[in-house]
RNA sequence: GCGGACGUGGCGAAACUGGUAGACGCAAGAGACUUAAAAUCUCUCGGGACUCCCGUGCGGGUUCGACCCCCGCCGUCCGCACCA
């Protein structure tokens, strides 16, 4: 019997079970079918999921069932993003452990997924704080070290000084920690890098073969990686003035073309050269340090002005021994890119024009734009960096800055100067090493022994996993493993003297840069990975996450993947072939007259001559409703998924996320947007019941004549199917969901016309058609009331089991079109043809028309431009 | 400063490859059913001087035809930012 109402609360949980039992979401990696690789960024365990992870794991999910229907082999994971800081946090609050808070809140969190109906391979669960993860995590690095991808270096490092540890540059947003918000100081220490730049080339290159990436999150990276081509030139310093030991100076440039409107010299304040010329000079180390100080804030950097102290120094100019450059060290020039030394050339850079226009250098414009008179045209406040003719420069006047460039990289290079040449073209990126080193407790141990005679030795292979001490103590301050009585000491595996373990532990991102390649083998105790199964899985085939990873994770895992290739864990180099960046949740804010904010669950909001007026449930106080803002706890305008599931159902959270909004965009959540995905489950229930009553039974054949109102709906359902598969396709969800209601609209009229007309054998066919596509098209987004349906529909295995219908073209189309009729490119008139009517009918059939006569008005048309199928246009 | 995206009804949006602008929904209004409410059903819903005209941020252009292509503005959002 069909129930009036659909219950999702009892339907929800009893079909969870039955795929449960089934294993109907198991995927095996013999199973011969072709495959495909659906994931979504996994969860930070921090507690509870918010809406932002249903909207994520709904859209995967959609994905996901699709796939499978279309008989794809269809790998679908979850895990944990496990280790992090806030483990820590929560455990010293509590006086726990980080494992227990962090385990704790992976069951709270799995449950809530499971609620969701998410057609998730559960088996291959996985958590990156979990030995048999990290494990082998720390023989990739032992083997990346081993492979050269692996440095410790001393370098200056971004401090955190809240969370106490090291930031990767990735992790510095404006100057603060990603995590922490604390402004970031530059420290010097000693750490472990991954080679990243080892790539640099090639990450960049292959962003071009990422065609199913955003362009924005590739033009991204590219940038991030930041290459340029430019040219080492080496200067002689003037004897007279070098700093002992000191007989040259080299500088990077992309502009050699402008080296004849150099006006002086600059080197950083960390750049060998000031130091040796502070030596001498007190004033000049005072300004040094000065400057270091400033430094220490990235913050600071920004705002700085731009300051020099003239070294004393003089450089020659490399076309003219007798052209004497002064050399200063300026805070505005950093150590970490080319040489840590530049020559300005103030009147084609900004920056270096500020800088003269400071200290009352002057400039000399070399490049001259077209149409400006050489002679006349001159530099005062804006740099011009644009194209133009060569001048004032010698030999490159006259030239392009092309061949300007050419000329001067060709001359240098020939040019010897001490038995080396004195220029050399070179490529340099803006991309660092990776540094991973972190002084934390929760994160993966860096397996590596610090012997007094040995020095850094590598822990043996048979030693891991290196597990993080149970007992430890994280209100010290500084690094807890640091602080433990027993952990760090070990004998050396080289020589048995007392050593001590590396205490630092990996970057959190380090955990994530390889889960996607564990997924495919999650069981595998000896190794990260088997290969062969991991290269059938791989690459992802559709990847699915916020934008805010576009830089850090995505950049990561691409050379992860390129370092575990070299290291033969994998045999390809890009990890994820389709990636999609889904927009976030927001909502509106509520605040009470005192600023203070107002959760939505404690309003009620009605509608008074037009206008909204929000009140608290309890009391009635007047609430000010305000701006519509991404989901915040300090905003207080979150929704919890508990609760909308709890009153609503999976499905109807789940559709809601899907309709309204595109994907990429951001997404209003509502109320009344949340009620009206309600209201329309229980009006597919209600509309399948009526089909299930009068269609003809599961497995009928189609009767041998069909009436017109039969093929009618036939072509409804084969053409809804045909766009819905499109759009699901395209990850344009809300059209697909548009799609689906107008088929669901199309066939409830027909049912309407039906209670007249009564149901012949074609209609019971089509109906049993119609109903069946319709429950298969919306059941990748509503599975469990897709279940309820199907069964109420006479079938008696799941639908999540079932094949995606076949759509069949030809009945989607009609035989006639219907064309809209324009005179001077305005709509006057329709006209309905045969599909295959060919122009010169059209025409006629146009010309005769009442609109077309009385707009023409006796005369002959200039024109008429018909587009078959399409439209006509008469030009009068 | 550099780079990018976006701008369409009261709101979220749709419109293929240059071919009927506003599909599908939300909100609102009117009516039916009901003792009543909810639910449900039917209708209206860009604007106007309503056979017609105007309308996709603004101003131009290309085209038989422009939300879509080109040029110039304005606005909003995002990313990067002393990178030589």
């Amino acid at each position: 019997m069909h129930a009036e109402r659909y219950n999702p609360r009892e339907s929800e949980t009893k079909w969870q079970q039955l795929w449960e039992q089934r294993e109907t979401f198991r995927s095996r990696n013999d199973d011969p079918r072709p495959k495909y690789y659906v994931l979504e960024m996994f969860p930070y365990p921090s507690g509870r999921i918010h809406m932002g992870h249903v909207r994520n794991y709904a859209m995967g999910d959609v994905v996901a069932r699709y796939r499978r229907a279309k008989g794809f082999n269809v790998l679908h994971p979850m895990g944990w993003d496990a280790f992090g800081m806030p483990a820590e946090n929560a455990a010293r609050l509590n006086k726990s452990h980080p494992g227990t808070w962090t385990y704790a809140n992976i069951a709270t969190m799995r449950g809530q997924l499971k609620s969701m109906g998410l057609s998730l391979d559960w088996s291959r669960e996985i958590a990156t704080c979990d030995p048999s993860y990290y494990k082998h995590q720390q023989g990739m690095f032992l083997d990346f070290l081993k492979a050269g991808l692996v440095d410790r270096k001393k370098s200056k490092v971004n401090w955190d000084p809240v969370d106490q540890t090291v930031l990767a540059n990735e992790q510095v947003i404006d100057g603060r920690g990603w995590r922490s918000g604390a402004l970031v100081e530059q420290r010097e220490l000693t750490q472990w890098f991954l080679k990243i730049t080892d790539f640099s080339q090639d990450l960049l290159d292959s962003l071009d073969t990422l065609d199913r990436w955003p362009e924005k999150v590739r033009l991204m990276q590219k940038n991030w990686i930041g290459r340029s081509e430019g040219l080492l030139v080496r200067f002689r310093i003037d004897p007279a003035t070098a700093p002992a030991g000191e007989s040259e100076l080299e500088i990077y440039t992309t502009r050699p073309d402008t080296l004849f409107g150099a006006r002086f010299m600059a080197v950083a304040p960390d750049h060998p050269l000031a130091a040796k010329a502070a030596e001498s000079n007190p004033e000049l180390a005072a300004f040094i340090s000065e400057c270091r100080r400033m430094g220490t804030s990235v913050a600071t950097l920004e705002t700085a002005e731009k300051k020099g102290f003239d070294t004393g120094v003089r450089v020659a100019h490399p076309f003219d021994p007798d052209w004497k450059l002064p050399v200063y060290v300026a805070n505005f020039v950093l150590m970490e890119y080319g040489c840590g030394a530049i020559f300005g050339c103030p009147a084609h850079d900004q920056r270096d024009l500020d800088f003269v226009n400071a200290y009352g250098l002057g400039n000399v414009p070399v490049v001259c734009p077209a149409g400006q008179d050489p002679s006349s045209f001159t530099v005062t406040d804006v740099a011009y960096d644009g194209d133009g003719l060569m001048i004032n420069s010698r030999f490159l006047n006259g030239m392009t800055i092309a061949q300007a460039r050419e000329e001067v990289s060709k001359r240098l290079e020939t040019t010897d100067i001490g038995g080396a040449p004195q220029a050399k073209r070179q490529v340099n990126f803006r991309l660092r090493d990776w540094g991973i080193s972190r002084q934390r407790y929760w994160g993966c141990p860096i397996p590596i022994i610090h012997c007094e005679s040995c020095d850094v030795v590598p822990a043996p292979k048979e030693s891991l996993p290196i597990e993080l001490p149970h007992d430890v103590q994280l209100d010290v301050n500084g690094n807890p493993l640091d602080h433990h009585p027993t952990w760090k000491h070990v004998a050396c595996p080289n020589c048995g003297r007392p050593a001590r373990r590396e205490t630092d532990t990996m970057d959190t991102f380090v955990d994530s840069s390889w889960y996607f390649a564990r997924f495919t083998d999650p069981w595998n105790a000896e190794a990260p990975t088997d290969k062969a199964v991991a290269d059938h899985w791989l690459p992802v085939d559709q990847y699915i996450g916020g934008i805010e990873h576009a830089i850090l994770h995505l950049l990561y895992s691409r050379f992860f993947t390129r370092a575990m290739q070299a290291t033969g864990h994998l045999g390809l180099s890009e990890p994820f072939k389709g990636l999609f960046t889904q927009g976030m949740v927001v909502h509106e804010t509520y605040r009470m007259a005192d600023g203070a904010w107002v959760q939505p669950s404690e309003i009620k909001i009605e509608t008074v001559g037009g206008t909204r007026h929000a009140s608290l449930l309890e009391g009635g106080a007047e609430v000010a409703i305000g701006a519509v803002e991404k989901m915040s706890k300090s905003k207080r305008n979150t929704v919890d998924p508990d609760d909308i599931i709890g009153t609503f159902g999976a499905d109807t959270a789940r559709w809601f996320m899907l309709s309204d909004s595109p994907p990429e965009r951001d997404v209003i959540w509502s109320e009344e947007g949340v009620q009206g995905a309600s209201r329309y489950v229980q009006q597919l229930w209600r509309l399948i019941g009526e089909i299930a009553g009068i269609a003809a039974p599961v497995g009928a054949s189609a009767p041998s004549d069909m009436s017109q109102k039969a093929t009618a709906v036939r072509r409804l359902t084969h053409g809804h199917l045909l766009r819905v598969q499109e759009n699901i396709e395209r990850l344009r969800f809300n059209t697909a969901i548009a799609e689906i209601r107008k088929l669901s609209n199309g066939l409830s009229e027909a049912i309407g016309a039906v209670e007249e007309a009564g149901v012949d054998a074609g209609l019971a066919f089509a109906l049993r058609e119609g109903g069946d596509v319709l429950v298969n098209l919306f059941a990748p987004m509503m599975p469990h009331l897709a279940e309820e349906c199907w069964q109420a529909l006479g079938h008696d295995t799941p639908i999540a089991e079932a094949e995606w219908p076949l759509a069949d073209a030809a009945l989607a189309t009609n035989d006639t079109v219907t064309l809209p009729i324009q005179i001077n490119g305005k709509k006057r008139a329709e006209i309905t043809v045969d599909r295959s009517a060919d122009n010169a009918t059209v025409e006629t059939a146009v010309l005769a028309l009442e609109a077309v006569q009385k707009a023409l008005d006796g005369k002959a048309p200039k024109k008429i431009i018909v587009v078959p199928q399409r439209i006509v246009n008469v030009v009068a």
